[in-house]
DNA sequence: GTTAATATTGCAAAGGTTTGCAAGAAATAA
DNA sequence: TTATTTCTTGCAAACCTTTGCAATATTAAC
């Protein structure tokens, strides 16, 4: 059905591994010969056969983009980031397979089928899947977070971008905060802990006077979770939230009890989505640039599949974004 | 290197032909032979050779997931919801390969490649790709809009959906109502404009006294319209968006003025995120299910591939889904 | 026990490509 | 002209499966 080489071959009189040198010019082939065989596989629409390329040189052109799962529990600005970053390295070389780790049939991974695997992991759940596809010799970067003692990372400061903006918090005179915190059994949520916290400490902060709700990491959860803070605590003047997200909700829980951003709470959050910086309340946050963590990550794995050699872990910098969900506590009289 | 069928045979002391058959069901195997054959499968950690397999049948387990775009003019959350749509359906039995049709290099298309794809067309650049698919003969779902009379659709009804939630507006007593339309290019623009056409005309309304502002369907450009209209027009007392982006933009304006929703403004929406309903603002939109969408074009698609049979156009109804952006204007004096 | 029918197995080809090897052609050197 | 080197080219094997066909083994029927 399909046009192969064997066909251009016949149609030009050579030989079909002729075609094969003059198709992806590996041997030498007779420039005005080359010529000629190329015009032809042109002319008659020629596609390779990616299957044969992919079992001859037991090289794939896919490259696996794994979630810990797709579901709901994911962050579609994430997703979204994630895949545009990746876009824009790997451009159209590889195809993009998109793969939810947690519905992943254990033994089913391949050499042959994945080139490479950028690893989105969220979870612990996510350490089979990485097993195997480590004892089958599959490159693999980690993006976000470091997974396994061999698998290169391109990881950002967590513990210091929520330090810097803790910090900022205790700057402008807060005392009394409130902190939503994330899953817990994820890293990141531990080390936004760790980075809260010890600038909690060495303001002196004791931990039974920071109230603590935890959320997953999702809007609704962020609202329900500030809520409870509020209700609870009236003297806080502000709260920490894990990641923007659940600081959205957290902004509609305040303003749904008569409070106001950041007059009578001020609230920050953690990634800076785009979104966050586009409404009139534009939230205080700390840059986690999810597209420039995936083309790293995505150039990394393209060094690795091509050069073989392992790259080194690369680390970036979060930085504090001032917006306008703080104030400063100095210039008012608690509420 | 990785274990083949013929490693299995070599140890179980078969031929080959006798361990593929085992392996797959396809002819009669001893039924005692045949559960040794698995049992010695499974303990060397063998994985089907997916290239091989694709050669000899010209069938690929991939399925090409086709956005129009993948930078930052995609909405994230449709993204994600097709992607949780799709994969609800198609679980592990094939790759998803996302694509991008803007990125895509002519004549690399292949059935082998290719399983089917499923198109999520915002514009006609697409055209080019999909002929291309065409005439390769690959199975093709379009998703949310019908690109080709020979592809068959999951279409909703973006005109009708329109048409009622301009109605409510209507009903509600409104009569000075602005618009935010998204890019006009786009047949959904189009459809969603005719709806809302339709539903004025019918209850008199002048065209000349509807201002309409464009957008892109993105947070921020709805956020720009709604000023431009609240500014020029301080008589209005509704604006109708053509998405929930956008309509979230417009809120944000609206609030900046010092206007309130909807008590002085009401806004609705068009596709119902999962986000729009959670703030105290809860956006009365039009529910447009892109996980449903997207799971009953893979549905299509699987049977088409599996069945050979073009299956039928899927035509969804659209929810009006009343919340709290709409004022009854009866019931109250003009601004 | 013989024949016929059926169940099980192996052989070999095929699918489209790449590539080592050897042969042939052309160019250079003597 | 002949010997040597360098380009070009074709042959054939290999990558791993699936599957039609023929061969063999098993069972059933008489």
């Amino acid at each position: 059905m399909a046009v192969t080489i064997k066909d251009i071959a016949a149609y030009a009189g050579v030989s079909y591994s002729t075609v094969s040198r003059a198709l992806n010019g590996s041997g030498a082939v007779e420039e005005a010969k080359k010529e000629k065989i190329l015009e032809i596989a042109r002319s008659m629409g020629y596609v390779p056969n990616q299957a044969a390329i992919m079992l001859k040189k037991s090289k794939s052109r896919n490259i696996g983009l794994c979630f810990s799962t797709i579901s709901k529990s994911t962050s579609p600005y994430i997703l979204h980031d994630v895949l545009i970053g990746v876009y824009g390295v790997i451009g159209s070389d590889y195809h993009i397979i998109v793969k939810a780790m947690d519905m992943h049939e254990p033994g089913t991974l391949n050499q042959s089928n994945f080139a490479g695997l950028l690893i989105m992991s969220q979870t612990d759940r996510d350490e089979e899947f990485v097993e195997e596809a480590r004892a089958k010799g599959i490159p693999m970067i980690a993006i976000s977070r470091r997974i396994h003692s061999g698998v290169p990372a391109v990881v950002t400061d967590e513990k210091g971008g929520m330090e810097k903006v803790m910090d900022y918090l205790l700057e402008q005179g807060h005392r009394r905060i409130g902190v939503i915190e994330g899953n817990p059994n994820l890293e990141a949520t531990m080390l936004r802990h760790e980075g809260f916290w010890q600038a909690a400490s060495r303001w002196g902060l004791d931990a039974k006077s920071i109230p603590i709700e935890y959320g997953n990491y999702r809007y609704n959860s962020g609202r329900l979770a500030a809520g409870k803070l509020l209700d609870a605590h009236n003297d806080l003047t502000a709260i920490l939230c894990f990641n923007d997200e659940m600081a959205m909700g957290a902004i509609i829980a305040t303003t749904e009890r008569g409070l106001k951003v950041p007059e009578d709470i001020s609230i920050t959050g953690f990634d800076n989505l785009d979104i966050s910086g586009y409404a009139d309340i534009r939230l205080t946050t700390v840059e986690r640039n999810s597209i420039q963590i995936a083309a790293e990550g995505a150039r990394m794995l393209l060094a690795y599949m091509q050069e073989g050699a392992l790259p080194k872990d690369v680390w970036l910098e979060n930085r504090l974004v001032k917006r306008n969900t703080v104030s400063n506590q100095q210039q008012r009289v608690n509420r």
